[in-house]
DNA sequence: CATGAATGAGGTTTCATTCAT
DNA sequence: TATGAATGAAACCTCATTCAT
């Protein structure tokens, strides 16, 4: 039946996101993810080729979520200060993204060796049309021709810079375990945003 | 022979060190370590107690030289405009933890499971006195007493978030695997900073 | 439905026997049998008890083929001379027995520890009443009585050797991948006849 | 210790021989090798780079008992009838080979999807200088200078026909689990020499 | 001090077989 | 009856760690 299958396709993608959050690499064992998902380990051999495949759909139904939410985001430019409506699209990032990251910063150093071709895909894949550095650029170059943002940055570069850097600080070691909380989101996004908005922008005078 | 210990323990330090950045994690076997080491398996247990201990020692060697690099910083403050003394320590951090990066950056994630306890340890180490973020820290505020940077930042909390964005810059998997080359870093510099600093920064009118 | 029945299992039997001479025993999975048979994994079960059971329909199936073959040989002693039956039959059974002996050659050393008990079985069927060994027998003993063939020796134990030697050649990894050609069989056919046949046989003088 | 090393080598590799011809390819499992030979599963892998190679060095040991034996067989060369001389070496071979054969035999059907590769570079290798065919071929090259044998017949071509039909004889099923008695080697050596020998051999009138 | 053989737990993957639909 | 998802034992292999030499 297809519907059970999906159900544990779901299951399956589920519990290695969560077990790769909790435990880490390391610990989203194939063992562990068929105990978490309630099955038994070679179903996992029934939907994913190998578990490599496996970490590829979960790392892409992460993606999934948080492009959904981003894709509202050009049509709302200009409808409130440049640094309010990043500090909103980054806490949402920060909420959406804080199972799925650990997956994504995984990858370069981590999967590396179990993945070798597929990496350059995943990452292709992350950066393709429509997932949120696209987006974000999208957004940036609407404010531009609002003429809230400096003319002179490549909106594309300046908006896969803003991402990573964010995702930086959410996910080093440096900023402790906790994670960021309302405070750091806001303060992160004042300082960085400053050096992109104009004098137009009314949040720009504070 | 504690010059040829010594000696051993520097070249397992660097085999760890290299064959992080070159295989990842996963290639930074004990095997693979002691090989390149020149040593045998065996060998490696001599000189710590296990390979979580070699991996913190690496870490810290790496963190040692950043260091030492950016002890001069706070004694530079006021001596050009502040974007561009950040400019050039981020130039040189970029430099410097080419190598180092991928070893921290694995901690977290990867670490986790093989260490726990440990991977509190050794963040603590890095925050711990002298390490780069509290030198940062001193030189935001010496620039803070200046009048040249915006009192209202706390310098502990605004050092950490800019290295950690600045880390997570170098390291995303979006940034593509080339790294970052000058532009990059001083487009970084210039935005950041932006948000730093007021109108008594001579860079500011710019 | 008895003829959808007998449908299935023939395809079934015709997919191991194809499969073993291609991929090897390790080809021929439950999976790969069913895929290529154009049914579901769980349907051989409905047809046989275990992968055993099929394996053992294929060997007797293609045994069958061969049986038929040599049914007329015993009929045929003396109507040409014996080293010219000797390689038409054995060019015959090089030629049906092609896709067939694979599965053969794999049981005794494979199939043993799947199957302990059965192997005896298959064996014994192998060699039962009306098997191409027997048949062969019948044809050496109608030829001693003719007196064309040495009187000394047992038609059965013969006709085993015989058979064994020439799978033996067919399928040794000495004599390459390539297969007998008809120069090999003649050749074969040769030199064991010239034990066998006595001087009243019209090409012993050859 | 190298002591040490090769006692272990030694005992892998009579294990595997072993229990290939005890338990078949499959009972030849990685865990029982290792049960057998009294060490850890791991340590295989501290000799043998994986499976395949241990196999491989296993029918290569089996080899070199049969090769040693042989090497004296071209110079014994007209020292006795042709069919004794067969006789004798086929008896030798039957009982140096009882414990490698299945090994041997196994590999073409068998052993394909584990090697690949390997497989052609092992029967390159059985058949290279040095190797039973080859002396074998020698063997009846000094026959025919001597006049004994059939001028007519290629050496080699003959060689390996005669070792396929007796490794044939020896393997097949068709002969039952209890393998070739004396009588059973005599017999095959008559009736496959038969085709051989010329008048010139003494044993040929009887 | 150094070696390197040995260990054994644990990893990913395969596959014959069962069972709910 | 046919399906195909689920099972779980067992296969091969890796690797941090120990220990006799």
């Amino acid at each position: 039946m297809q519907e059970r299958s999906r159900r544990t396709q779901a299951a399956l993608i589920r519990a290695t996101t969560e077990l790769v959050a909790e435990a880490g690499y390391h610990g989203a064992t194939t063992k562990a993810i068929a105990e978490r998902a309630g099955v038994s380990e070679g179903t996992i051999y029934r939907h994913f080729p190998d578990k490599k495949a496996l970490f590829a759909a979960a790392v892409m139904a992460g993606q999934r979520d948080v492009t959904e939410w981003m894709e509202q985001l050009p049509g709302r430019a200009g409808s409130a200060p440049v640094v309010e409506l990043l500090a909103e699209t980054l806490t949402q990032l920060s909420r959406l993204r804080e199972a799925v990251l650990p997956l994504e910063e995984a990858s370069p150093h981590v999967m590396r060796p179990v993945e070798d071709l597929s990496r350059e895909e995943l990452v292709d894949a992350l950066r393709s049309t429509g997932g949120p550095p696209l987006l974000l650029a999208d957004f940036l170059a609407a404010e531009q021709r609002l003429g809230r943002l400096r003319s002179d940055l490549d909106p594309a570069r300046t908006a896969v810079m803003l991402l990573a850097a964010f995702l930086g600080v959410q996910t080093s070691p440096l900023a402790g375990s906790k994670g960021l909380d309302e405070d750091d989101v806001q303060l992160f996004a004042e300082l960085f945003c400053a050096g992109l908005v104009t004098g137009r922008d009314p949040a720009a005078s504070s």
